[in-house]
DNA sequence: GAATGACCAAAAAACCACAACAGTCATTTA
DNA sequence: TAAATGACTGTTGTGGTTTTTTGGTCATTC
């Protein structure tokens, strides 16, 4: 395998693992089997590097939402699919959940500004979603942009928030019924 | 004024605006014009006064919540003003904010202590409300938990969270919009 | 007998010596 | 001879120690 791809695999494992400011680049020049200095032949620097990796994920984040999203289906399909989809990606994810508690415990102001960057691609997204549904005329006319970031702060809210306070954690199914019977219940015409 | 009403009012004012740990119990008592033994007379230690304050508050949002309910509203229309009232109180409060921005800056145990208290509480109340209006028969049956937890989310999320990330602050008319929209929309039978 | 502020122990801030780190570059390797 | 390397360097962060601040007490005052 080329040397960038073993060294993109290696710091995407120590990142999930140990979150940005606990990797070292030593670290990752060891598990990649590489020299430290080769690292430096592929990125600017370890910032690069970390966005470089995040950035693949929104990728693959964006590519699980359109293979499941489908012309041929109603509004509130779509959303029901494209959010299991998240739902399950969550879990098998490490790197996002380690970045959220790495931002949460200690604030270090790289995660903090990628996560915000990560935020917005992906109401952006849902905005966009929200927006062709208008047009096909699928949904009531309503404010994109906050109905956007209303959705992405319940499922924040129930993937991430819930289990802090009450001990549980919510599964997938219980989630997305709370989003059928509020949310996209209200949007449908 | 009573010393216990003044003791009260200076720790009041110096919670609001340095938040928990940066108040001083010497500050207090030069505030309130006593001598620092007076405060423990009163009050067991910080914590007591600092919980009592707080208690304080969440009964003046009772109030404020009961004030504005009635019986012959609808649902519909009992949650419009509630939620108005909650994010005019909002501004008033300097306190709240305060505290929410000192959890997430340093993160003060005694503050992160009561703020859960806090949300427990309110997302306690709007549970209430929402099982008393299926009770009626005004609103269709739903998780009354996950729901009182949306609400509450959401009304974090327009309230607090959105300026933090979008440099402009939503209108109260704005976001009561948005919850008519789709959460309370969807409820109504 | 209620109020006070000097006082004390405990916690936090300031300090500093030292270690760990990101990033470089002269040397090595293939 | 171009790519890879790891010893090296300046800087940042950490841990242990001292100094300061703070919550809480209590003998004295009013």
């Amino acid at each position: 395998m080329d040397r960038r791809q073993e060294i993109l695999e290696a710091a995407t494992k120590s990142f999930s693992l140990f979150g940005y400011k606990a990797t070292t680049m030593d670290q990752v020049a060891k598990i990649a089997n590489v020299g430290k200095g080769t690292i430096y032949t592929f990125f600017a620097n370890k910032e690069e590097l970390f966005h470089e990796i995040v950035f693949t994920m929104i990728k693959e984040m964006k590519a699980k939402k359109d293979g499941v999203i489908s012309e041929e289906r109603t509004f509130q399909e779509n959303a029901h699919l494209v959010l299991m989809k998240m739902l399950e990606f969550r879990e098998h994810h490490a790197l996002l959940a380690k970045l959220i508690s790495e931002e949460k415990e200690m604030k270090t102001p790289v995660v903090q500004a990628v996560l915000v960057q990560v935020e917005q691609e992906i109401v952006k997204y849902i905005a966009e979603n929200i927006q062709t549904a208008i047009d096909k005329d699928e949904i009531k006319q309503v404010d994109v942009e906050l109905v956007a970031y209303l959705i992405f702060k319940a499922y924040m809210a129930f993937a991430v928030d819930w289990q802090l306070t009450h001990n549980d954690s919510l599964t997938e199914e219980k989630i997305v019924e709370v989003f059928q019977d509020t949310i996209f219940a209200s949007l449908i015409k």
